[in-house]
DNA sequence: TTAGTTAGTGATTCATCAATCAATTTTATT
DNA sequence: AATAAAATTGATTGATGAATCACTAACTAA
């Protein structure tokens, strides 16, 4: 409500969006830069004032994706519990992925692209929430936290797959 | 060595390999239909004589992957006893992930695949995988089999992604 | 008001690709 | 050898898409 749809300041971040949601829809190299402008409600070719690529678009789009969830989890890190960590970043998690699908679905698209920038974004972000996790998981004297974070992160990617898959009986509960 | 390379009997089973890997390591919609008659050694047009459109070629992909995994656990579970049955069934994973890496990178992109054939098959797939090794574990008698089998395939889904993106240190050991 | 800068688009280009179809080569049959 | 059937391909088509470029409209400052 503060800023107007005609007058748009970033329209760089207006066009990450869009293309979060086209990616996650309709496949990244599917997609294309058309059906971005159309989301971002410009012209197709204006993308590539912000973009030298298509791919340098989901590069920047993963960047957004996996912010959100680093931000959410050193948020949740600053402020929970020892006892009730584990179960704190797991709820920020599925509040990420219910509120986010997009976004993660785009992550897991990301998984399988064999182009090495985007590999490189890839194993940046899951290193990235590996390291942040279980060294929350050591400070919190969790013991077997290797194993803990392993198997947070194993919890994590399969419920991923139950809910793009809509298969809620992948997760028991 | 029984069969001739010039003369070949399973042109279907052939072309059904190449578009495994083509598709894989080039991303289903990325590769083209004559990159996977190349890899086949055969003509771009003669794929449409066995699949009707390349979607039925994926399809195909797929049945294959899926079967190898739910025939390997099959034998497992057949032979094993209770007490190493989710070892075996975590290493007979392993040597699948090792000798058939883009069949699983195939399944990792079909996950995130929204047309409604390869989504059923997907969950086909996954419902099948889940029942089998559930079925199992409460047949061996292993306490809390729905939450075991919840964990088996996480860490399952955890280690393609390692596998995939080279990054060993995701699955601890 | 005009000169300069920023925001944005239409039209086009070059490339690529799934799918079709008519033609040809190869194999089996008599 | 002649013929029929099966296997396989060349040539083409109609669409589509990323990226470029030259153009225009809208703002800003002097």
């Amino acid at each position: 409500m503060g800023k107007s749809d005609t007058t748009s300041v970033n329209r760089r971040e207006e066009i990450i969006s869009a293309a979060i949601q086209v990616f996650a829809e309709i496949g990244y190299y599917r997609a294309t830069t058309a059906q971005v402008a159309q989301q971002a409600n410009i012209s197709q070719p204006y993308i590539f004032r912000f973009f030298s690529k298509k791919e340098a678009l989901l590069l920047a789009a993963l960047e957004v994706s996996w912010a959100r969830v680093i931000d959410s989890f050193h948020k949740v890190i600053e402020f929970a519990s020892s006892e009730q960590l584990e179960t704190d970043l797991i709820r920020a998690y599925d509040e990420i992925l219910n509120a986010n699908q997009n976004e993660i679905l785009l992550q897991m698209q990301a998984q399988t692209i064999q182009e090495d920038s985007i590999r490189e974004a890839m194993r940046k972000g899951f290193g990235e929430v590996r390291s942040i996790v279980l060294k929350a998981f050591l400070d919190a004297g969790i013991p077997n936290a290797e194993e803990r974070t392993m198997l947070f992160l194993a919890r994590g990617m399969l419920c991923n797959i139950s809910t793009v898959l809509g298969m809620p009986e992948l997760m028991g509960k």
